[in-house]
RNA sequence: GGGCGAUUAGCUCAGUUGGUUGGAGCGCUGCCCUCACAUGGCAGAGGUCACUGGUUCGAGUCCAGUAUCGCCCACCA
């Protein structure tokens, strides 16, 4: 016999396990005639990614599917991959050469994006590395990067085809300006952050200073004023009705501005009068519009002011505005300061107060891609989990506006946009145009902006098969089957991916969209680096193993609700493992040459214990079954722990151990039954477990049990024959029975080491013989010297006793028991069988619950009532015998 | 300003379509190093299911409202 050590060290396996999957290339998929797909793009990491907690939860969850997929005979595919982050890794890069004191200039364009290339050959596959130590079975050999060759080809696919049906445009318009990455937001990257900040009442006088003193308006950004075309009020506002079409003079600045109406403006917020800069405010732009105003830019890209800023030029936005209000309340026109919380845009990426700023952008005209987007949801084509953001989707698909698609960094796909340097002709091209095919000069020169890095996320799911090429992998694989992601990115990327899956290639691009929650610490704090509340899953695989890591946090996560993460947590999957381990461990001891038939047709002669395991293995393998299908991990891990644990370990293998140890016994027929069902119980239940737990289960299998990958081994099926719901019910009696008698001897403070005799008497003839089977069972689990089952058994004396349903069962103590002490806990048991007797009566005595209540129920009812009445009885007869 | 989620044992959380006595893990109490496992075993204590109304024979579960916490969305400067 191995020595196989009592405790298991996911040290000593996880890695081995990993390289031997990999080597043996068990997670590499094609597409086969025999099987179906199942398909999952991951949500690609930021190539700059390290392995968070999140991360953890959301490749777990798709490694379960995968992997149970996978043993179910589906062409179960993972494809990886990474995304290039244009921003984010823009920003890693800069930091990293900001240590050498040089900043992407003193590189210019080409050097540096060969710097970020440098980088990512260093760094970027350690996200990948991290996912495997998180035993997720990717496909490897389809690992896709957003900025490879193919991805790029149909980044500029989907480009220009976007442009020729008109989806695509240049404009100028107020957009989201992130003043530290220097480039263009959409709106979801610019997500608003509730900011205390000042509203600065300002006087504006008027040209003619005979008129009044001024107008008043009320500002956040008082910095904005320099660029201020007009001032604009209600046409219903009676306080400045009579001004509208007056002169004002711009303080500082001098220019002579008009007062227009407007319906945008608010009475009541505020003076009711609001100064106009187009340039900078989203509402002032459209306001401009509507009144033929330009706006007068003041500031550059960087936040600093610029040349129309006067003596502010060059100077940071928010210094300007110290100087400005200082220079305006020495003139007098700073009328109040109040407080004012309202919510500031903020970049995404660095946190930074974004500028609204009106700039050349380029958009996707959204309206005509949601549209089919909208109806395949309310279809039912793509379903959500939980079905709450059903609507969160749709609200925000109704109300969508143009994206802003163009970014004025460096690392990214570059925008196929070519411009004629002769004649101004716009050439949109997958590659640079010899010629202007309009006036035929050769002086051309491309677009500098590229695009949103979510311009290549929304066609990952049928990029990554190899659209636009029209591949096998794509036919097959694609729509693929269920994404699994954080609702973070809803609107960033699963509705976008659902409007590019149907725009360019007619279909959803999946079939179910499973949201899980947020990753918090105890205080409910989202896991941040910033915040420092990390538990970085990496060092809890180093400590608990990988399979700790995943079970613990698969079992806290509910459907779709966040999770509060502590490191004490991950104690339940490791003590979980640890259990399988060595449940393993003494079911192989057991087992003579580790080998064992299948189990089989299930013998006529079969013990109770036999088929009472064969019965709930058969409903947990139904159950976890189902809970996968419905996404419920937790409950499908609650299933086999429960099982595993419980039934198996601390009920059937307790109770077949007589059978096992006693060496008289070790060539019976009986014997060899035990161990072909524990040997049948511990492969399905390692089986049923590996989606969740591979490491440990496949430990077992290859390393103990000598056998190929459990990956590849078929999932149970649930024989339902084998379920026999009587045979639970009697074992419940036998189980209950030994319960009773421990207790006693618990309450008696009786050591386990002392052995005593049951006597038990039925309450009708023949019900003594349901116990039959279990005798064993109950002298070897409640440690009796014997057992005597007798319908004509006279109450001895000095005893302990147990009422049960069907049963009296008395334990004689002589000498031990306290006949006091017996009555009081006696005593205390007819306490609580009244109580519930009293709700029963309650109910039985209502009129409209007998008349109303379903039939069943009521007979439920009456029937218990009964019960609890004669076990009360008993139980005082039995104290009155005492006496 | 809208929308969503949470509120159940000391702690962290489960709880399917309303139906007998509301569960788990950790922690706690008592006993056990019993020949797979002390990362373990046996037994136990612990709950007005946030609050107020309503529907119902019957509500943790359905409806309305309140409170507290949290999240998302939103162009009142």
């Amino acid at each position: 016999m191995r020595d196989i050590p009592s405790r298991y060290n996911p040290q000593e396996f996880e890695k081995s396990i990993y390289s031997k999957w990999e080597k043996e290339g068990l997670f590499h998929t094609i597409p086969s005639d025999s099987k179906k797909p199942f398909t999952i793009t991951i949500p690609p990491p930021n190539v700059t990614g390290i392995l968070h907690m999140g991360h953890a939860l959301n490749n777990t969850i798709q490694d379960i599917l995968i992997r149970w997929k996978r043993m179910q005979g589906f062409a179960s595919l993972w494809v990886p991959g990474t995304d290039h982050a244009g921003i984010a890794t823009q920003n890693v890069v800069e930091k990293k050469i900001a240590k050498q004191g040089k900043k992407r200039d003193d590189f210019g364009r080409e050097k540096f994006i060969d710097e970020v290339w440098k980088w990512r050959e260093e760094y970027g596959s350690t996200i990948i590395q991290q996912l495997k130590r998180l035993g997720s079975s990717c496909d490897w050999e389809r690992t896709r990067f957003t900025m490879d060759a193919g991805l790029s080809e149909a980044v500029l696919e989907a480009f220009i085809s976007l442009y020729k049906r008109g989806l695509i445009y240049r404009g100028n318009y107020i957009i989201n300006w992130c003043p530290r990455c220097h480039t263009a937001l959409s709106d979801e990257e610019a997500p608003h952050v509730d900011t205390e900040g000042k509203l600065y009442y300002i006087r504006y006088p008027f040209k003619d200073t005979q008129k009044a003193q001024g107008i008043v308006v009320a500002t956040t950004r008082p910095e904005t004023m320099l660029g201020d075309v007009a001032v604009a009020v209600n046409p219903k506002d009676k306080r400045y009705k009579k001004f509208i079409g007056e002169k004002l003079v711009l303080p500082i600045v001098g220019r002579e501005i008009t007062i227009i109406e407007d319906d945008f403006v608010d009475k009541k917020f505020g003076t009711g009068a609001v100064k106009v800069t187009p340039a900078h405010d989203p509402n002032d732009f459209a306001m401009g519009k509507r009144h033929g105003l330009e706006g007068v830019l003041v500031m550059n890209s960087d936040a600093t002011m610029n040349e129309n800023a006067g003596r502010y030029k060059g100077m940071d936005r928010f210094e300007a505005r110290a100087g400005i209000l200082k220079e305006l309340d020495e003139q007098g026109l700073l009328v109040k300061t109040e407080a004012h919380a309202h919510a500031v845009g903020h970049c995404y990426r660095c946190h930074t107060a974004i500028e609204p700023y009106l700039s050349l952008q380029w958009f996707v005209k959204m309206k005509p891609l949601a549209e089919p987007a909208i109806e395949a949801v309310k279809r039912g084509d793509i379903k959500f989990t939980p079905k709450r953001w059903t609507k969160v989707y749709l609200n925000w698909m109704e109300n969508i506006r143009d994206w802003c698609i163009s970014r004025q960094i460096w690392w990214g796909h570059r925008l196929p946009v070519y411009y004629c340097n002769a004649c101004g002709e716009v050439i949109v091209s997958k590659t640079k145009p010899e010629r202007c095919p309009e006036c035929g000069s050769t002086n051309i020169r491309q677009d500098e902006d590229v695009l949103d890095t979510w311009f290549s996320s929304w066609l990952w799911p049928f990029s990554v098969l190899g659209w636009p090429e029209k591949t096998k992998d794509l036919e097959y694989f694609y729509p693929t089957d269920t994404l699994v992601t954080a609702p973070e990115i809803l609107f960033f990327w699963v509705a976008r991916m659902i409007m590019a899956g149907i725009e360019f290639t007619g279909k959803a691009p999946f079939k179910d969209v499973y949201l899980h929650g947020t990753v918090r610490d105890l205080t409910g704090k989202k896991m941040s680096k910033s915040l420092g509340n990390i538990i970085d899953p990496i060092e809890i695989i180093d400590e608990f193993g990988t399979d700790a890591l995943r079970y613990s946090m698969i079992a806290i996560t509910a459907t779709g609700q966040d999770v509060f993460l502590s490191k004490e947590k991950f104690e339940i999957g490791r003590n979980f493992a640890n259990k399988i381990w060595n449940a393993s461990r003494f079911v192989l001891m057991n087992i003579k040459g580790f080998k064992a038939e299948p189990c089989g047709e299930i013998a006529s002669d079969a013990s109770l214990a036999d088929k009472w395991i064969l019965s709930k293995l058969n409903s947990a393998i139904e159950a976890v079954t189902g809970s996968l299908e419905k996404h419920k991990f937790n409950e499908a891990e609650a299933v086999i722990y429960d099982f595993f644990w419980h039934d198996f370990c601390d009920w059937y293998v307790e109770m077949v151990k007589p059978v096992l140890m006693d060496n008289s016994r070790s060539e019976t027929k009986e014997r060899k039954s035990v161990e072909r069902i524990l040997l049948h119980v511990l492969e399905n239940s390692l089986k049923l477990l590996h989606p969740f737990m591979p490491f440990v289960t496949e430990a077992v299998w290859q390393n103990i049990m000598e056998r190929k990958s459990i990956m590849s081994e078929a999932w149970p099926v649930s024989d339902k024959k084998t379920i026999k719901k009587g045979i639970e019910k009697e074992m419940e009696t036998i189980k209950s029975i030994i319960v009773s008698t421990r207790n006693i001897r618990s309450d008696m403070n009786i050591p386990h080491t002392v052995k005593f005799s049951v006597f038990i008497k039925p309450l009708k003839k023949g019900k003594g013989n349901i116990l039959e089977p279990g005798r064993d069972y109950i002298k070897n689990l409640a440690r009796l010297g014997d057992l005597v089952i007798d319908d004509d058994l006279k109450k001895p004396e000095a005893c302990a006793t147990a009422v049960l349903e069907d049963y009296n069962l008395f334990i004689p103590l002589k000498g031990i028991i306290d006949i006091g002490a017996e009555k009081d806990r006696l005593g205390k048991k007819i306490a609580e069988l009244e109580k519930q007797l009293r709700f029963t009566d309650v109910r039985l005595k209502d009129e409209k619950f007998i008349t109303r209540a379903p039939e069943k129920i009521v007979e439920q009812e009456k029937e218990k009532s009964s019960k609890l009445k004669e076990q009360i009885k008993r139980t005082k007869e039995t104290i009155k015998s005492l006496d």
